[in-house]
DNA sequence: GTACGGTAG
DNA sequence: AGTCCTACCGTAC
């Protein structure tokens, strides 16, 4: 269903909408009479411009195909056929022709189903959808032309009398189940293809089945004639072979049951007894599921589900064909086989091979090396699977959904305030969709079509996942901003928008989510994260563990400490240190500990302690850690900020110290901490920030607005802030940057206050001035404070808090810059998230490793 | 990560 | 008067 009419002439949008395959009647339009129709109806609209535009673009492809071709020598050409048949050689052997998979379709389903419940449809020719689209069209309508993916109008000038009856999805889906009730009994695991569609591997039935009894390969036809369709003389015509007396769906199609018929026994006067066969299956298959829906279905069998699929078509309406399971007989099916009839190769597709002189499948073998030095890797090999038969020979559940979208087609809608609130309502549609599916998502994409059909989406991935109305049109509202703007003055002259999520959490991520809260209440209670579960193949990741239990990170345990009170910290324990590996293959973040440190594998969810608020934090990936890190800080709010002095030379560089900041900072201290033994959840503070109406962005909590809450007065006080905050606890990094960056161990070497001479800081525990020229000596003396000398000795040593604090280490993972995708688009984001002004912020690391986004980010 | 296009149902 | 909606994948940057 919903496809347009196969083509196999290429040339012009006029013949790729029209019909090819007309077949003669009494009644209908020849080929060439039903295009002109469709030519005069579509001409001069600006759908038909938008078409030739699209067509041209395919030609330039072509073209610069053509170019490519032509610069190829024979050797070349004979170099890539030598490897390309060393590849076949390989393929060949592999080829599996044990499986019997079998592709089930139901004949103009929807169609079907209207007439099957309104007699009088029967013998006209209708369309099922609207006037501006149809799903689907009985085959006597087809004879006019009346395709699936035609708009009805269009529709109505080839067939005046077509009926076009609106969709009606409950009804085809409670069909549908009856269907799937009589599949799933060949194959618990078949694989249904929307609603009409469906994949089985029927090949473990077909062995048991051998040992079946007679009477369990009997049924009966349904003597019950509830609609006016009298099913037992369809079931007659079944038998016998002769043309089914659904006469408007197949008047002119020659019956589906007249070969192979041998098998099957007309014992009985009221019943059939299917044989053990393939054939007799889908026969059974195909008889029970007319009995049972007086809906007729077309099949396929075949070794693989591609070549199932092609077979289906092969006698539909209310037919079946079998490939047997042999190469030859597999070559031979595909020999003269146009490849459009392929599934994956579409009309463009089909142009394109056109264009090199392949039509048929043994044409698309025999150009196998000219296509391997013409297309891309993914696709040569497809082709070469598909010339030579080969497919998946087991149905594989569709895993996880992968995005969830909504998107209105309407007349012109101009203004901005229209297009705001359609927007709202699209991702209100969307959030409950979502919700049902319990989704959340990190990427927001908002699809444009304006009034010419020219189309455009705007993505942006957020730190913190989405799935409310509000989170989402946060997100998506400025992407229709922007491009609002990109055309003011002029409006937006748009037809469609629509709103998809995708980037959903894993189920690890989700449930780390749940944890990240409840750990908060629990105040650290230390193998709460050890409860997420690395997946499978993991075990040496426990056997390890079992050894010498993971103890937490330093700062964990110092917290611990501090909280515990506890005077029973072993150096060995403290010892444990913190450092991010990233294992650019998996592009995973590794927290190790002297535990794991040989910890490779992609799957582990790491642990790592957040230097805000001590907690352990499972994660798997940086940006989920950075965001955690961003909910702290923000959480913390920027009162939370630690003084910074710099010395008078190079005052103008670094922002004055506030004095304000500094008993803030420790009474918010004493806060902190009371808070989490008395289990105040610190996070949910962050989240009512944004329901408060503080908006969130890029992840990030733009500080509430809302009067009586003390606010950094400017953009200068926010960068202050952050500048400060970034002392203590350096920032986010960008992926790229920390790709980049080389990963030496304890190497203390660039950080942002290194290249300034002379820098003061305030100690935020013992509150002293503590003159240093690097973070690290800084950090090492706020060890010291926090663990009151009980760790002093071994600060001495060199392998010790240094990595705690290396920025380094931190740099990768929290020192300023964005990744490419989360560029600011406006000033006042691009400074609170470099945390500097610009011309602080372009440190020498910056400069030289950050990629030219983040800079020009800066100067944003 | 973003943008776009191809494909299918 | 007038040409759908959802989802996935691949490619190029």
């Amino acid at each position: 269903m919903k496809k347009v009419a196969n083509s196999s002439c290429n040339d012009g949008v006029l013949l790729r909408m029209g019909l090819n395959d007309n077949k003669a009647g009494m009644q209908g339009l020849d080929k060439e009479k039903i295009n002109k129709i469709i030519m005069e109806a579509t001409k001069g609209s600006k759908f038909y411009e938008n078409e030739l535009k699209k067509d041209q673009q395919v030609n330039q492809r072509i073209e610069k195909m053509m170019q490519l071709k032509e610069k190829i020598t024979a050797q070349q050409l004979l170099k890539a056929q030598l490897q390309v048949d060393k590849l076949v050689i390989e393929l060949e052997q592999s080829r599996n022709l044990n499986s019997t998979i079998v592709h089930i379709d139901m004949d103009a389903f929807y169609a079907a189903v209207e007439m099957r419940d309104n007699p009088e449809l029967k013998d006209k020719p209708i369309a099922v959808g609207s006037m501006s689209m149809l799903s689907t069209s009985n085959y006597h309508a087809r004879r006019f032309g009346v395709r699936a993916a035609m708009p009805g109008f269009i529709a109505k000038r080839l067939c005046p009398h077509l009926t076009i009856v609106p969709l009606n999805f409950e009804k085809y889906t409670k069909v549908s189940k009856e269907v799937r009730e009589v599949l799933a009994e060949y194959d618990p695991n078949f694989m249904p293809m929307g609603l009409d569609e469906a994949y089985l591997n029927i090949t473990d039935h077909l062995e048991e089945r051998l040992n079946w009894p007679e009477d369990r390969r009997r049924f009966f036809f349904n003597t019950e004639s509830t609609t006016g369709i009298d099913s037992m003389n369809m079931s007659t015509n079944f038998n016998k072979g002769e043309v089914s007396s659904s006469p408007v769906l197949f008047e002119d199609s020659t019956s589906p049951m007249d070969d192979n018929l041998q098998q099957t026994d007309l014992s009985e006067g009221n019943s059939v007894v299917f044989g053990t066969s393939a054939e007799e299956v889908v026969k059974e298959i195909r008889f029970r599921i007319e009995q049972k829906t007086q809906l007729t279905a077309s099949a396929g069998i075949a070794p693989n589900t591609m070549l199932a699929k092609m077979c289906s078509d092969r006698n539909k309406p209310n037919g079946q064909y079998r490939i047997s399971p042999e190469r030859l007989a597999v070559l031979d099916f595909l020999k003269d086989l146009p490849i459009r009839k392929v599934p994956g190769i579409g009309k463009v597709t089909e142009k394109m091979l056109k264009a090199l002189g392949i039509v048929t499948c043994s044409e698309l073998y025999q150009q196998r090396a000219l296509l391997s030095l013409l297309f891309s890797e993914v696709s040569w090999r497809n082709f070469l699977d598909i010339s030579l038969g080969l497919g998946s020979t087991h149905l594989e559940k569709d895993g996880e959904r992968k995005s969830m979208s909504t998107e209105r087609t309407f007349s012109e809608i101009n203004t901005a305030e229209d297009q705001y609130s359609l927007c709202r309502e699209l991702c209100r549609d969307l959030a409950q969709d979502l919700q049902k599916e319990g989704l959340k998502g990190r990427t927001v994409t908002l699809k444009l079509k304006n009034v010419n059909f020219e189309v455009k989406t705007r993505a942006s991935t957020v730190l913190s996942s989405v799935s409310t109305e509000e989170e989402i049109f946060t997100v998506a509202k400025d992407l229709l901003g922007t491009e609002i703007d990109s055309v003011a003055p002029h409006p937006l002259r748009i037809r469609l928008m629509g709103v998809r999520v995708s980037g959903f959490l894993t189920e690890e991520e989700k449930k780390y989510q749940q944890k990240s809260i409840t750990s908060f209440l629990k105040s650290g209670k230390e193998t709460g994260f050890l409860r997420f579960q690395p997946e499978k193949s993991n075990q040496d990741y426990f056997t390890k563990n079992s050894e010498a239990p993971f103890r937490g990170s330093f700062f964990d345990q110092k917290r611990a400490a501090r909280k515990l009170n506890s005077e029973n910290i072993s150096p060995n324990e403290s010892r444990g240190k913190q450092l991010f590996h990233d294992d650019k293959s998996s592009a995973n973040l590794v927290e190790e500990t002297k535990e794991v440190t040989n910890l490779q594998n992609s799957n582990v969810c790491k642990i790592f302690t957040c230097p805000v608020c001590f907690e352990k934090q499972s994660s798997k990936n940086l940006e989920e850690l950075n965001k955690h890190i961003d909910e702290c800080l923000n959480g913390m709010c920027v009162e939370d900020a630690v003084e910074l002095f710099k010395n008078d030379s190079s005052r103008e560089n670094i922002p004055n110290f506030v004095p304000q900041f500094k008993n803030e900072y420790v009474d918010k201290c004493q806060k902190n901490k009371t808070d989490q033994l008395s289990g105040t959840d610190q996070s949910a503070s962050v989240s009512d920030s944004s329901a408060n109406g503080g908006t969130e962005k890029f992840g990030q909590i733009i500080p509430d607005k809302s009067p009586g809450k003390q606010q950094p007065s400017s953009l200068s006080d926010i960068a202050r802030n952050m500048c400060m905050k970034q002392c203590l606890f350096p920032k986010r990094v960008s992926q790229d940057h920390f790709d980049k960056t080389e990963h030496t161990e304890g190497t203390s070497s660039s950080c942002f206050f290194e290249t300034k001479e002379d820098s003061v800081l305030v100690c935020p525990v013992c509150n002293s001035e503590q003159k240093t020229t690097d973070l690290v000596s800084f950090n090492r003396h706020v060890d010291v404070c926090l663990n009151k000398g009980l760790i002093q000795e071994l600060t001495e040593k060199d392998d010790f808090p240094a990595k705690t604090y290396n920025m380094e280490n931190s740099n990768r993972v929290f020192s300023g810059g964005l990744s490419k995708g989360q560029q600011c688009t406006n000033p006042s984001q691009g400074a609170k998230r470099s945390g500097l002004t610009a011309s602080e912020s372009v440190s020498k690391k910056a400069k030289s490793s950050n990629s030219k986004h983040t800079i020009k980010m800066f100067f944003k």
